[in-house]
DNA sequence: ATGCACTCGTGCATACATTCACAAAGCGGG
DNA sequence: CCCGCTTTGTGAATGTATGCACGAGTGCAT
């Protein structure tokens, strides 16, 4: 084996474990504030739903942070996740779309809990900038650059009708952005280097029906996992 | 070769495919739209962002449908795809939870046009039962079974807070409901042979983070592809 | 000190998914 | 009718993810 250099490189996390690291992250997050101390892998993957083997081979990817005999403890276990998913700090979206799904994602506090302060809320309809969600004011869509600079924001959410979608997502590729939530059922072409995760409901609902339909045809079937390997494409 | 019979047995789909095929149908539904009768593997690839040979691999599972040299009957490949998903009939869907979301969603038409009916949406709270959102009235959680039965419901969406989530799934599971998409960041217990599916936005904005974090640390980066082998959990 | 019970970390086998590459099949032109 | 062009369908190769099984630490009781 080649000589490895003590500054070892970040190694690259596989995009299933990515997936799940952050539903440990809430599970740990809960047990912290439950005052659980220490969790053993078998307990956090009852907890998240998945096989021991899987927790434990998803944690050792952040480093060797068990104790054998013993398990993880919660605190430093949530630290190094939040540290390894750059939870570290906040990461303020700009909301493309004030429609409304687009307001009840700004009224919605989760996000900001969370580590995703809503900076900005844009829209191109005259009509409806001005208007406050969630304490945000709407903006017009020409102010979208400045919002995304002055606030250093790096994600972009598009919640605006599937037309438009293309559009919104490349007003912000060029504004600066270079994550994109996308919920518009419309699959966006965007340059290399920036990540596109999709939120698509109509999908979500078509997936369930072809088990439910494959349930009544042959006998019982169903199981299969529910995110496996999900990225963010670029 | 074996005999074949006519009747032939229906082939299990991956779950990388069924992820896949909801995507396909809306193209080609977009496609037949704009008068388009053909497609290829290459144009439909491009259209979905993925590579021609899985699209080809993907839409075998269905069948020998395309034509060498030509490529695919739009038409008769929207009817396949919707047949091996269960889509030839509606799927009515019940809400649980009258919020900001569960308003959001049962206001967005978008689902009753793809064939998801909303059947009904429930609430525990007595001030939420009775007002209208988009042509439904809200009722009491404790006419959930009633409406599951007489609607023949067979999907439920759990939109209400993460402390309620797994209340609203056992109470969707006992009115008889076997497939479930759930929006609160809660991990649902749920016997086995019942689907669920999850949305949960501030794990997808927690994915973005992590990808965006990378590439500010090491060079770039990125890519990686949206939804993996995401199948429906039991 | 020694042993025992417990749990991590990981090599390895297996399963699943993606991609390549090419023979087979269909179409159209001459 | 045949030839050349196009595009499918699929074996085989490669890449990725899962889950088992067990060695190796750790803590505690005796
Ligand atoms: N509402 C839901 O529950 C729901 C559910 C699933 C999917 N979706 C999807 O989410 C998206 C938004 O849905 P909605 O119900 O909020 O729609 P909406 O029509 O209520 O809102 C869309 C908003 O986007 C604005 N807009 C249009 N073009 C724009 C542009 N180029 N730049 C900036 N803003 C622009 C419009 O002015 C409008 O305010 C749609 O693609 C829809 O398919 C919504
Ligand atoms: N609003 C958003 O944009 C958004 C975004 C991401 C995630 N979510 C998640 O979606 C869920 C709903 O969010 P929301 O903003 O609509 O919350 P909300 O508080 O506005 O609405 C929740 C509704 O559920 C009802 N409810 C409570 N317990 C119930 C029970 N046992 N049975 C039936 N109904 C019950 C409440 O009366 C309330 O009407 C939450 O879990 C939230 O984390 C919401």
């Amino acid at each position: 084996m080649e000589f490895m250099p003590v500054e070892r490189v970040r190694r690259r996390i596989p995009d299933a474990t990515v997936v799940r690291l952050p539903i440990y992250l809430r599970i740990l997050v809960e047990q912290a504030d439950e005052k659980v101390e220490w969790i053993s892998s078998e307990g956090l993957a009852e907890l998240a739903g998945v096989n021991a083997a899987k927790v434990r081979k998803d944690l050792s990817y952040l480093g060797s942070y068990g104790t054998r005999g013993v398990g993880y403890e919660v605190a430093f276990l949530v630290y190094q996740i939040r540290r390894e998913l750059g939870l570290t700090h906040d990461w303020p979206v700009v909301i493309v779309g004030a429609g409304n799904l687009g307001q009840a994602l700004a009224g919605y506090g989760g996000f900001g809990e969370r580590g995703f302060p809503v900076a900005g809320v844009v829209d191109i309809e005259p009509a409806k900038v001005g208007s406050v969600i969630g304490g945000v004011r709407v903006r017009h869509i020409e102010d979208l650059a400045q919002i995304v600079h002055s606030r250093r924001v790096h994600i972009g959410v598009v919640a605006t009708p599937p037309g438009a979608a293309q559009d919104a997502a490349d007003r912000l590729v060029s504004a600066g952005v270079t994550s994109i939530l996308n919920f518009a059922p419309v699959v966006l072409v965007v340059p290399r280097g920036i990540s596109v995760r999709k939120v698509d409901l109509a999908v979500e609902l078509q997936i369930l029906s072809y088990y439910e339909q494959r349930r009544a045809g042959v006998g019982l079937h169903a199981v299969t996992s529910n995110d496996a390997g999900r990225g963010a494409s670029a």
